[in-house]
DNA sequence: CTATAGACCTGACGGC
DNA sequence: TGCCGTCAGGTCTATA
């Protein structure tokens, strides 16, 4: 699933192929794909347009162009972007950016959740999303004030963009159990020494996925065709039944906001007083 | 403002 | 072999 070091990856390994060249024309074998605007003037606005610049915001990849124009794109869980030439494009192909140095970016996407738009005007659409954890406009007080307003499990809280931009189920997990957190625990009633070691656990965990190139779960590869490999030092994510690293207890996994949230039961105990579990 | 459920999608996998 | 339920889960919208 891509989140901000699947995100951050594509990004690096894309921006040498795009920097300077001009998008000829975006195929779009799926339609669906396109929020904004119609693919009459999508068209029209990307066609001969050079790629000028090239970022990631949470989870969205935008490309800036030299019109001023923005296309921004998002993977979702099942997206990836793969580089390649002119043979037929593999199954589940959603769309083709084609460039004029003769290279393609593909949108894969099985799920059909990814989706691309192309606007004048960035700030609406990333403007919602809070500060970019790994940069300083993230701090450990702004995570300490924020949580303090927050009565949610926070697991789920956690997953708030408004919040942290980039977060997604697997890196929350890993970095709660990093910082010996409960899933269900209300973010309002964690410490502010637990707030602290979360905030050094989810910095922590997101710089060493970045380094792995990100997570091969399901569907993600990298823009060449290569699996990342931070999954390999997942402790909990994606780990149910197995044994924690550290204590040897099995992995529980829970339902929480209907995503399944993974932890060690022994190494992040529940404080919360029986009964009032069930959120 | 916060919180939560449902919708959007399709494939892999396990049980019978 | 096939059928069914579960799991994967980011974000938007509606509702309280």
């Amino acid at each position: 699933m891509p989140e901000l070091p699947e995100v951050e990856t594509v990004k690096n390994e894309l921006l040498p192929h795009v920097i300077g060249s001009s998008i000829s024309h975006i195929t779009l074998l799926w339609e669906g794909i396109l929020r904004q605007p119609s693919p009459a003037e999508f068209h029209r606005h990307t066609a001969g347009q050079r790629v000028a610049g090239l970022y990631r915001r949470g989870k969205y990849l935008v490309f800036s162009l030299q019109s001023g124009d923005f296309l921004i794109l998002h993977l979702k869980m099942s997206g990836s972007l793969i580089m390649g030439g002119d043979s037929p494009p593999p199954k589940y192909t959603r769309a083709i950016i084609r460039l004029d140095n003769g290279r393609n970016i593909l949108f894969l996407d099985p799920r059909k959740f990814g989706t691309m738009q192309l606007v004048e005007d960035s700030v609406k659409v990333l403007d919602k999303l809070g500060p970019e954890p790994l940069e300083s406009g993230f701090t450990a007080e702004y995570l300490v004030k924020r949580l303090g307003k927050r009565h949610a499990p926070i697991k789920a809280v956690l997953l708030d963009q408004k919040l942290i931009a980039g977060m997604g189920n697997m890196y929350a997990d890993e970095a709660l159990f990093l910082a010996g957190i409960h899933p269900l625990t209300p973010a309002d009633r964690l410490s502010p020494a637990e707030v602290r070691r979360l905030y050094d656990a989810i910095r922590q965990v997101l710089k060493e996925a970045i380094a792995k190139k990100g997570a091969s779960v399901s569907n993600y590869l990298r823009p060449g065709g290569q699996p990342g490999t931070a999954q390999t030092s997942f402790k909990v994510a994606h780990r149910g039944g197995k044994p924690c690293p550290t204590c040897g207890a099995a992995i529980e996994r829970i339902p929480i906001r209907n995503r399944g949230s993974y932890f060690c039961p022994l190494c992040q105990p529940n404080r919360i007083p029986a009964g009032q579990i069930g959120n």
